[in-house]
DNA sequence: CGCCTAGTTGAGGTAAGTCAATTCACGTGG
DNA sequence: CCACGTGAATTGACTTACCTCAACTAGGCG
């Protein structure tokens, strides 16, 4: 139970009850894997299963005709990959792993059918959606407004945020599977660039990320440089007891 | 009823009953007006109320220590203003009325209750939700990997075809109140190059927008040129019968 | 051993930014 | 009625952040 990230992830907004936890257990179905590089959920498909990540990272993206990408999101454990496709009948962007993953799958019905008996559950789930949603927001802010420099320290600050929240992270720094190519086409960066911002934060004492980790120098000059304010992450509670 | 536009956008997901459409109508509470410019919702307030808006335009967003804005969204008669402030106790962004609006203001602890007792209304709302999101992600993708232009274009046919959906716009063009300094703040550009780039799209032959109206010249030319495609926002009817 | 992927660095080009000046429409007060 | 101020749009000249192309290194693996 408590090794469910999804339920900590929830349980943290809605107090839930035995009748909520035991649909939750029921949507569990089946469990399946998948390995890197290989999309679960094909932009422009319709009727698309839902997943909840177990294990393992994965990335939201959306491919241009002229065959640019931009990454929407990174998943991590605890996270929904394709809710929106569920529910919008059809899925507006694909979602890759970027390591191997497990996952567990939901069908569109029985999710539809969880909200109909447990209201709660329904709320919860709006909840975390919207959190989803922030978080897409404030890359949209790092893409528009930020240099390359500090739109990378942010976004390496609120991943490590986001991890330490799952345990995967500390103050020190984090495992990070991404290489300097995904990190460009979800910044909006060419890779290139990439290599250079990373050296001059490196430079600047700041982050240095290699071999798979990210470790920062002084956490405090970075999150000042890129301007970064992690309150909209936390919250008081649970907002339905 | 019928011209209550957030009950005409709900409906299009969940065919909605009477039971649904009475704590619908329970919500509109307090009708208010606000002059534009005057921000109704603040970054980083807590406890917020939000609003259905009625009529006019608004534009969420967030600004920087250094002063920079960037535009997350408009909203339009029918959208949700703040309901991210509400699920997450405090707002991570502020809204501001671009042209006098008026709303119906919504209260937390009331919507909370309606989606404990019609479950259905709580997914019609994650739903909406969830569309919106939708919007934001493609705006992500205009700003991290369109140019000027196509970013442009990209963006003045889809806020066309909103406003199409709710009936304020036609394969003609639609009133736009919004000045270039808002869409430069939109779009992650300067106001000097939004002024180019309306010359450029101008000249080419796509569309015009002057004195407060957009104006396509050639729809086609402009999908095309801009790899606009409408085909998330649409849907097949209601998702729960 | 050789290939492939990820990372690194340099040189030169370009899209978009900044600064600055001008016009125009509008409102407001003398 | 006109002088004035203000906000929006427009255009030109110059600067810069980031891109592209290209070459090279280092590790992993058949």
């Amino acid at each position: 139970m408590e090794n469910n990230p999804l339920i900590h992830k929830l349980g943290a907004f809605v107090a839930l009850k035995d009748a909520e936890l035991s649909v939750l257990a029921s949507l569990h179905k089946r469990r399946r894997t998948f390995v890197a590089g290989r999309d679960l959920v094909h932009q422009g498909q319709s009727d698309q299963a839902a997943y909840i990540l177990a294990s393992g990272w994965a990335c939201s993206y959306k491919i241009l005709e002229d065959g640019q990408r931009q990454i929407v999101d990174f998943q991590i454990p605890g996270d929904f990959l394709g809710l929106r496709s569920i529910l919008l009948h059809m899925s507006d962007h694909s979602v890759e792993p970027v390591t191997d993953i497990e996952v567990t799958e939901i069908h569109a019905a029985d999710l539809l059918d969880a909200f109909a008996r447990t209201p709660r559950l329904a709320t919860a789930v709006l909840w975390a959606a919207s959190r989803d949603e922030a978080m897409v927001v404030e890359h949209l802010v790092d893409i528009g407004r930020r240099d390359a420099a500090q739109r990378m320290a942010h976004f390496l600050l609120e991943l490590g945020a986001r991890l330490t929240l799952v345990k995967l992270g500390s103050k020190q720094g984090y495992a990070c599977p991404l290489t300097q190519y995904l990190l460009a086409d979800a910044l909006g960066l060419s890779a290139v660039h990439v290599n250079r911002v990373l050296r001059q934060l490196r430079e600047a004492g700041m982050v240095t990320f290699r071999d798979g980790f990210v470790m920062y120098e002084d956490y405090d000059k970075m999150a000042k440089f890129a301007q970064f304010d992690p309150s909209y992450m936390d919250h008081q509670g649970p907002l339905l007891k």
